[in-house]
DNA sequence: CATTTTATACTGACCGGTCAATTTATTTTG
DNA sequence: CAAAATAAATTGACCGGTCAGTATAAAATG
């Protein structure tokens, strides 16, 4: 019952998120929603409370789950240099599901100025990222291969080369350049970061 | 007669890009740009052939009349660092200015997956902004200040920083901290660029 | 059979674009 | 140069269509 209700939640998410990649944020529509989740008109407003319910919890659902996996992923080495390649092999995974991802998320940052939600939603998930680019920093100051003066400066720093890069590439759409994007960036990172063998 | 035109248009789309800032671009209708620009509602459809129209002439005479302002701003300086500084003094210019333009922008940039011109102008706009970071660079090497391995790399890490900083502090919204970002970018571009005293 | 869930039909608001009518500016003409 | 004729610019009512949300009916569930 409970459990069925979560489903039937998250089938509506997803489908929020197909059809929000195919047809653009703003012109997705509440028959668009339902269509692509396969199910009638009405339920996606008998599970959500209106249409912008729908797209905050996936806004949410969506930089949780990046962040996770990025977490995750950043885990699993031990050497600073290692996490941080981690870290861009989950930021430009493929570029299909990058640009699914980040167009997406574009839109969502486009909106963040007319809604307060998003605004917050967003800033903790910039909150997660510093502190992914924190641990980084640590990991290669203890290491000794790193010069860093301010690390929070430094973690901004990194965040604001991630999204850059990503939406440079985006915009160039060209799927070509997403290793060129991504190594730019990575050796970008290292020379803020003043790294040395 | 002619001149009386082109007036006109630019009255349209002044209001075209105030109704955008206020009210976000998708949001913004045929009415609100009349109401914008003090006339009445078949102006517009008079003027320019419909509503993308506007939008499209709007994205290019911004884009255009931003580089022609930071290209101005660059000249006005020698060396490279002051160049530099220049640039990003146009760019990060005052949080108000800033702030109405870039947030459009990004509405312009969301809506680059959906309409050809725009990936267009906005390739254009690049262009335009690799090339100044293409001149700094090379100024700098002329005076032997910085260390550059591929000139057209750097020069487009330069623009993903300048992004990346615009956007995550129009996200954080806080004018506060417009000043932190435009230093944080600066003192990060010269790390990219390796630059020694 | 009562409650929950899903499907369908409907409503009212809104919007882009059109267009006939009007006003204003320009040109022609006697 | 003044009156008439023509052209250009402006207005706002209107139409076709879309969409979010609601109401109601039908079906599934237990």
């Amino acid at each position: 019952m409970e459990k069925k209700a979560k489903q039937r939640r998250k089938q509506i998410l997803k489908a929020a998120f197909q059809a929000a990649i195919e047809k653009g944020y703003e012109s997705v529509t509440l028959q668009d929603i339902a269509n692509y989740a396969d199910v009638s008109k009405g339920v996606t407003n008998y599970y959500f409370k209106n249409k912008s319910d729908v797209f905050t919890q996936l806004f949410e659902w969506l930089t949780t789950r990046i962040h996770e996996k990025e977490a995750a992923s950043i885990s699993e080495h031990e050497t600073a240099v290692k996490k941080l390649e981690a870290y861009l092999n989950c930021v430009f995974s493929s570029p299909e599901e990058n640009k699914n991802f980040y167009r997406v998320y574009l839109d969502f940052l486009a909106q963040v100025k007319n809604n307060d939600s998003y605004k917050e939603i967003n800033l903790k998930f910039y909150e997660n990222c510093w502190s992914i680019g924190r641990d980084i920093i640590h990991q290669g100051l203890k290491e000794g291969i790193f010069e860093v003066d301010d690390v929070e400066q430094t973690s901004i720093s990194i965040r604001c080369m991630i999204d850059g890069s990503l939406i440079q590439w985006l915009m160039r759409d060209d799927d070509q350049l997403h290793e060129y994007y991504r190594t730019n960036c990575f050796e970008s990172i290292l020379k803020i970061l003043q790294y040395k063998k």
